[in-house]
DNA sequence: CTTGATGCAAAATATTTGCATGCTC
DNA sequence: GAGCATGCAAATATTTTGCATCAAG
């Protein structure tokens, strides 16, 4: 996993690059997302920040829209499941995908090197140009399952 | 792709089974699913059912709550992709994953033996027990591409 | 000092819910 | 007739936007 200091680093390489400015905002959303290892709602991120820098001023327009600039930049990456809206996590990570919990909302990440590589050639198979892509098993972990049980 | 009459069928017996009642409502959200191919929203759905059954009264929230149901029961399927609500499609067809181009929102169906093999096995190796799982490849379509060349 | 960024509140969306009434079974 | 289902509107929930003000470069 990078750290935080390349992190910083590259949010301001990516903001001067394109002539945007860089604020106590934007740092501290990054801040959370790499501190705060997991996945969370807008909502969270924008609690997160105020309980670790309670004089900080942050709204929760910024948090979204921030969270936005830091996805369309690849240092954060999104999920979504169900109805709720988008879950964001830390990005420039290694690729990965999730397996998804129905009961406890658990995620664990995982990666097949066998699924990617077949990803790749379905793409080629419909001539597409793929920039992306997510795969998520949806199920009920053991813990879950075990708690059932009884 | 099974047909509307045993769509129908199998609707009837669910709500049976759960002591639910057949109505007009549930059976044109059904049957919109199955004369519209693809994915709609609801707000689609909803405009669809009116389009072609004007005197029938369907309320928003019906549909709704008769999505939800039939999503359930494995009757439809739904898919998200970025900040948009779910998109619905009929179920009871071959399971499929999707690419989905970012440039005309086209969405495409495949499968793929070997990636549905290897999703079993990642379920296994965390000890879930897999319910569902999704794929989707985002990208830009051939079209598109070519579009953006001209 | 110029321009982008922010906070706030209002607006826009999307979805759910309460409730009186209507329809299945 | 009993109880689930519906329509409607109001309530929620979520995300975006306008705008005056602030602050980075």
């Amino acid at each position: 996993m990078v750290d935080y200091p390349f992190l910083l680093e590259e949010l301001k390489r990516i903001l001067k690059e394109k002539q945007l400015k860089f604020t106590a905002q934007r740092e501290l959303v990054l801040k959370a997302l790499y501190e705060h290892e997991g996945h969370h709602s807008p909502e969270e991120i924008h609690r997160l920040i105020q309980e670790s820098s309670p004089d900080a001023k942050v709204g929760i327009a910024t948090v979204y829209r921030t969270l936005s600039l830091l996805e369309e930049e690849g240092l954060a990456d999104s999920i979504s499941f169900g109805t709720e809206g988008k879950r964001y996590e830390i990005g420039l990570k290694k690729h990965h995908d999730h397996l998804i919990c129905i009961r406890c909302g658990k995620i664990i990440e995982f990666f097949d090197d066998t699924i990617e590589k077949r990803q790749e050639e379905v793409a080629k198979r419909f001539d597409f140009e793929m920039t992306d892509h997510t795969m998520k098993i949806i199920g009920i972990c053991k813990e879950c399952r075990d708690n059932e049980a009884k």
